[in-house]
DNA sequence: GAGGTCACAATGTCCGGACAAGGGGGGTTG
DNA sequence: CAACCCCCCTTGTCCGGACATTGTGACCTC
């Protein structure tokens, strides 16, 4: 009886965002950022409902596919969640960040290490039966070679070998000593986008055990991976051996629903 | 000169497409179904282009946005690439499946083994600390706790303990023997949502070589996995061994634009 | 009081249109 | 012949509206 119709259900927001019609960056997508930092920084809490599209769309002068098309952006990303006849909530947290196509030295650097690089080989060799395979190539054909170790506080950490086809790009020993490949692929105007990986382990050899500063047959990580760009063609086969006493994959993923 | 202004451009592509709509399923869910089996099949190949969307839409009857909606959902399962001024084109292939959350059950089952399970223990205990910061309940809390053997052609494979929340789900071991847990998680009305996974490596200790039929010492493939349902509540935490010998994660991901 | 029924609220789907932005090709111009 | 510019094609963004579908809660009935 007393209740006033617009008085909110307990768990809404009273957050306010804002949109620049003027800034060339697109509507839906100052809105999703705006949402994600308000997420981010708890102002928006866990659990909490968003308010109806229609009302949201209202208050900013924006049409409702326009919301919808912030909001989806993020349900992608696992940040919120929709309930038909409910509305949309902010996941109860946990979720930080999807898993990526991770680069080891981005990973590093992000965990606050420092990570080093030193280069082993940096060259051209004929493309072996699994090489070829991976890359797409004929055996015995032409691939880049390079061989790195990364280490952080002056220990290795991982041994890394990666193949690439010819003439792709011109690896220069001291851009790979200062960054990671993939930046170096980026930078060069080739567009990442998707990976086979393949994680297992084995046993050391007595090679890797020296190079690794490890005992031989101690534990080791190891990854294989072909990183395809935006039309399907194999830009790199990596071929790399971390020590389990110093390195694991952490990831976060979403179901697909 | 020549030149009929119909004429497509080499690489279009001629497969038709219709919409039922009578059906209950969305019109887009129809088209991007029929689209990735053309893409699955071959009929549209590796590389070539899709079609202009206007007349896309135009030869089904639906409107551009619906028809954007069945194309978006094939470019975010990395199917499709979209170039502004070019058109969409069909990746070129290598793609299979994005990482899902891979249940071994469910992967053994797809890579045609037949997978068998040993429920070495169903009961609950008390949470210690690693299990309680994992579920977020308190230390000392009642949780259920689940060993199993997976094996397949009567080798063990993995050694699969979990824990999960009291209360949430009746693990019946009959049950556990027959099929994954992932599966009896969804069948109890419970939507696996998002999981942070940790993946390393170990050497074996006694128990686990015994356990496991490998030799003390030998390399073990570790994963610690907490999932999440869609409200964000921790729903189990996973703490398993695999042979490295017999088993390798093997996914496929996208690079998030 | 327990049950079902109905109205409401919210997201899901779909439409038709409009203009902007980027890439490519062809024509024009030097 | 080459370089530049302009036009056209395609996707990107955005709007306003319409109806369907699905949970929820209140109301009514028994």
């Amino acid at each position: 009886m007393g209740k006033r119709d617009t008085e909110a259900a307990g768990t809404e927001s009273p957050v306010q965002f804002s949109v620049d019609r003027n800034s060339p960056v697109p509507l839906y997508f100052q809105l999703s950022q705006q949402l994600e930092a308000a997420i981010e920084n708890g102002r928006l809490a866990p659990g909490s409902l968003l308010g109806n599209e229609i009302d949201l769309a209202g208050r900013l002068g924006l049409s409702r596919p326009t919301v919808r098309q912030a909001i989806q952006s993020l349900v992608d990303k696992g940040l919120l969640v929709r309930r038909r006849g409910i509305g949309t909530q902010v996941v109860h947290s946990q979720v930080k960040r999807p898993l990526e196509l991770s680069s080891l030295y981005d990973d590093l650097e992000a965990a606050g290490q420092k990570p080093a690089t030193r280069v082993l080989l940096n060259t051209t060799t004929e493309a072996n039966a699994e090489v070829a395979a991976a890359l797409g190539i004929a055996e015995g054909a032409e691939v880049a070679l390079v061989e790195r170790l990364r280490l952080t506080h002056g220990e290795p950490v991982a041994h890394l070998r990666n193949h690439l086809p010819a003439g792709l790009l011109r690896l220069e020993t001291a851009d790979l000593e200062e960054t990671g490949l993939y930046r170096l692929m980026r930078s060069a105007g080739i567009t990442l986008h998707s990976a086979r990986q393949a994680v297992g382990a084995r046993a050391a050899t007595a090679e890797e055990a020296e190079r690794l500063d490890e005992a031989e047959g101690a534990p080791l990580l190891t990854m294989q991976r072909t990183t395809f760009d935006d039309t399907g063609r194999p830009v790199e086969f990596g071929s790399h051996v971390y020590r389990a006493s110093r390195y694991a994959f952490e990831f976060q993923l979403l179901v697909r629903p």
